[in-house]
DNA sequence: GCAAAAGTGTTCTTCGTACACCCATGG
DNA sequence: CCATGGGTGTACGAAGAACACTTTTGC
């Protein structure tokens, strides 16, 4: 036996922030196995297609997300041997960041799709669908520590956004509290983390803020750091 | 086409620090596609095989190395449609880090395998099979981080090993130089980091140098900051 | 005016860096 | 006794943490 057939699947992690929560992107599954269960969003991988397309297709069928709109990146690939009962198939996690969106679910395939809180989620008890409570804590972990050196953490905002917006996405999605004051000093001075526009909101009460974009840089140096000891 | 059928490799990057380079583990390929041309060690995972385990099997089958003698982790996964000429493969990478071995290639399998610098696998030029540049180029990066923020250098130096040899693993995966002072007070301060054994050695020259064996830390924190702006 | 959030200044402490200095061996 | 690397002390400056304070809106 020099090349055993597999299936070859792509599944998401798609996060949001919404109501002061990590949540994560969920279907039920119609059939057999785990019919009834919810899974992450995923799907086979077509014989002519790269992986990353066929995660950025998934992402389009089931939010309607287009990989413009979100960030995307490979999470890590699964593949025990028993992990579907009911054939091989190996697949390869993506974690997609989403902003929180009006119609979250608006023109999709999945007529089951929803967001659900990712405390709920990984609340041992009502597991999710074959090995992707895993799959969803990695992406969880990943999203944790890319926002320590990365500016990713603007993909879970709109596109125009202030500084208070940003801080409660790093709040939420480490389980901080952070001084607003030195956070704003922070990340203002960070090299083209963000790029401030003419335009204020109110959005938030208080004194108008400004509205900043995302900047160009990749790498965030010095990287923020997350307080230590925290969940 | 629900589900069509692939094959699924386990590729290799094996990395180890020898005569103040970084080196990493190529066999020469005896068959086409590539023949005659250096590639990264790996095979087919086998039907009843977790991807971890066969990425074990394939390290002990090309350098005797076992899992215990080495760090190994998945790194990422290949799946371009076209990056094997025969056939539709999705390969999923592994990283593994190893100390400079005595006889490295000693009872393996592949006849043709041996260490090569990273700088001349990376020359453009002389490439490597596949889509392994690539694969390699990633290996050596994450290598690269992983050193910051934890222990890993330590899995390039033998069980017990001295202060500057573990400097000499930061200087040549960083390609920068570090003042052996100040790396001497920083890792040594770091907690769970080094373990100070009762031996002492010579073997670097000069003053006898303390023994240490590696902690049980897995992240460190605070990281190693690698120095900005360097190869 | 008052509450609420934006944004700035200031102080204190911690930590990285640079570098002087002494220690313990081999030759 | 000298070269070589091991290890400690110290001083300076940059950066983080804590928090007082002024600004600008909605009500």
């Amino acid at each position: 036996m020099t090349h055993p057939p597999f299936a070859v699947t792509v599944d998401l992690v798609v996060l949001t922030v919404r109501e002061d929560a990590l949540h994560a992107l969920v279907v039920k599954r119609g059939e057999a196995p785990y019919r009834g269960r919810w899974a992450l969003p995923g799907g086979f991988v077509q014989i002519d297609e790269d992986l990353d397309a066929a995660a950025a297709r998934e992402l389009q069928e089931e939010t309607g997300l287009s990989r413009d709109d979100v960030h995307v990146e490979q999470l890590a690939t699964y593949g025990a041997p028993r992990r579907d009962p009911r054939m091989r198939v190996v697949t390869v996690a993506y974690l997609a960041l989403a902003p929180d969106l009006p119609s979250p679910t608006a023109g999709t395939d999945a007529a089951d799709a929803r967001w659900r809180s990712v405390a709920d989620l990984l609340d041992s008890g009502r597991s999710l669908a074959f090995d992707h409570a895993e799959i969803l804590r990695a992406g969880v972990e990943r999203a944790r520590s890319k926002l320590e050196y990365t500016p990713l953490a603007a993909a879970f905002c709109p596109a125009a956004f202030t500084i208070t917006e940003l801080r409660r996405v790093y709040q939420v999605v480490w389980g901080a509290t952070l001084d607003p004051r030195n956070f704003h000093r922070k990340v203002t001075g960070a090299d083209g983390f963000l790029i401030p526009t003419a335009a204020t909101t109110t959005r938030d009460g208080g004194r108008p803020a400004m509205l900043y974009r995302c900047g160009p840089v990749t790498l965030l140096s010095p990287p923020l750091m997350r307080p230590a000891g925290q969940s």
